[in-house]
RNA sequence: GGCUUCAUAGCUCAGUUGGUAGAGCAGAGGACUGAAAAUCCUCGUGUCAGUGGUUCGAUUCCACUUGAAGCCA
């Protein structure tokens, strides 16, 4: 059996994703799913530079806008909620576009990664955690390279996350990191995904976001953060976000107004450059010059998909 | 106008008792499997303001020039 095809556009921040996957969806009665671990968070607007109604020009966007911002949400859920989803537009005969610039959320489905074999241990997270700010994170160091000696050569003694993860694997399953990773990709991809990377010029690319930093400041972006932080208590991920935990510190009087604005677009370029090494490592990758007039960048696209 | 201080990497500044120099930040490259807009790793040659002088050798000492800051008139 033929698998169905679905298309994928990701980029970094800024770089047009939005408007080019509108008209393209536009063109191939498509409907869009987003990738964007920001865009999911309701209350987050402006900040996650979530498109508008008008934007949307009545095209239907599936993973906007849906948790509260202070629930926790990873790349676990997004996978089946994408899943589902793209199920979803093809039952109707349409064509499903991933567009957004998380890149483990694609890769989560591109190479058809199985979340569901580990559960999150949220009290052993903490405990961990405990550890490593009173006992040192070089114990727990030691400890992941006793239980998986191969995964923790790609491991940093300083990358705590990625520590701590090695121990929660083996905690709740009784296997190595290496081993899970190895069974979470035994299932066969089952669409035929078509990955479309927009890039452009870096100094043109940081000028966007320079200007798109400015236009949220205008837009209200202070008062929409100060609104989630009176609405809520908790932030498991939410204020992680770029822009976000900038104008907390500021509105705790920890930075100006100005320092807070560069900081953002500094974060933010950076951001984007991470993204760009992220998307050069699949080489299945066709790559569109943001710059291109996007009708151009379209036909590229439906030549590929043919 | 006079005096003083300063002029070193894109920025902020160390430093060289005279043997051509190094941090932080910025920037660049990379990694990434349940926090990922997160987290982590690697990377430092620049007419040491300019022109002369002293010296085997000057970015370092001296003179002048230019520029900046401060003080006095």
């Amino acid at each position: 059996m033929v698998k169905q095809k679905v298309i994928v556009i990701c980029g970094p921040t800024a770089s047009g994703k939005t408007a080019l996957s509108i008209e393209l969806a536009k063109k191939i009665n498509g409907e869009i799913v987003s990738a964007d671990s920001m865009q999911i968070y309701k209350e987050m607007d402006i900040g996650s530079a979530k498109p508008t109604k008008e934007e949307m020009q009545g095209i239907k966007h599936y993973l906007i806008d849906f948790v509260r911002p202070d629930k926790r949400y990873s790349v676990a859920n997004y996978k089946k909620d994408a899943k589902e989803k793209i199920k979803e537009i093809l039952d109707k005969n349409k064509i499903p576009i991933i567009v957004g610039g998380t890149g483990l959320y694609i890769d989560s489905l591109i190479y058809e990664i199985d979340y569901s074999l580990v559960n999150l241990d949220e009290e052993y997270r903490k405990k961990l955690e405990k550890i490593a700010k009173e006992e040192g994170l070089e114990k727990l160091y030691n400890k992941a390279c006793e239980i998986d000696k191969i995964a923790m050569e790609k491991i940093s003694p300083n990358d705590q996350k990625r520590i701590i993860r090695v121990l929660e694997i083996y905690h709740d399953t009784g296997k190595t990191k290496t081993q899970q990773e190895i069974e979470s990709r035994k299932k066969e991809v089952e669409y035929d995904y078509h990955v479309f990377a927009i890039t452009m010029d870096r100094e043109v690319l940081y000028q966007r976001i320079n200007k798109r930093v400015d236009i949220m400041i205008e837009k209200g972006l202070i008062k929409e953060v100060e609104h989630m932080l009176n609405k809520y208590k908790e932030f498991p991920t939410a204020m992680q976000g770029l822009g976000y935990k900038e104008t907390k510190e500021y509105l705790e009087n920890k930075i100006t107004k100005e320092e807070m604005i560069e900081k953002i677009k500094m974060e933010t370029r950076r951001y984007a450059k991470r993204q760009l090494t992220w998307f050069k490592k699949n080489k299945d990758t066709i790559w569109l010059d943001g710059q291109n007039d996007i009708q151009n960048n379209i036909n590229i696209i439906l030549e590929e998909i043919k």
